[in-house]
DNA sequence: ATACTGACCACCA
DNA sequence: GTGGTGGCCAGTA
């Protein structure tokens, strides 16, 4: 089956479970293309929201869109921590992930 | 084929 | 902690 790049990264995002974080390099990674994070960033700019786009923020943790409102709120939603327009990472360095999230509250 | 763009990332001051 | 620079990849004209 010819995966597109595009495919894949719609499929590794629409993979993802709620509460689950990764970053556009992490999404890259998974499709297959390590080091195309930007690319992946266009996929998921023409997504149209076709896919569960909140759970992907900069490596950093940071929120990619101008008025992060939706997508703090989807995320708070979903279980993961996110303060200061940023989502708390794991000791790990990983994102958050369901159960982590009550590992990490001090 | 080349050139520009973009919801990126790592590095360094 | 912030701010700037270069490099990476895929899509589009």
């Amino acid at each position: 089956m010819g995966e597109d790049f595009v495919e894949a990264c719609l499929d590794v995002v629409a993979d993802l479970a709620p509460g689950e974080v990764v970053s556009y390099g992490d999404v890259a990674e998974r499709a297959g293309r390590p080091g195309a994070a930007r690319a992946a960033g266009s996929v998921l700019a023409r997504s149209m929201g076709s896919v569960p786009w909140w759970r992907v923020v900069y490596s950093d943790g940071r929120l990619p869109v101008c008025g992060p409102e939706e997508q703090t709120t989807r995320l708070r939603s979903e279980g993961a921590v996110v303060e200061q327009g940023r989502v708390r990472r794991s000791p790990s360095g990983r994102f958050a992930a369901g159960r982590d999230v009550l590992d990490w509250e001090p």
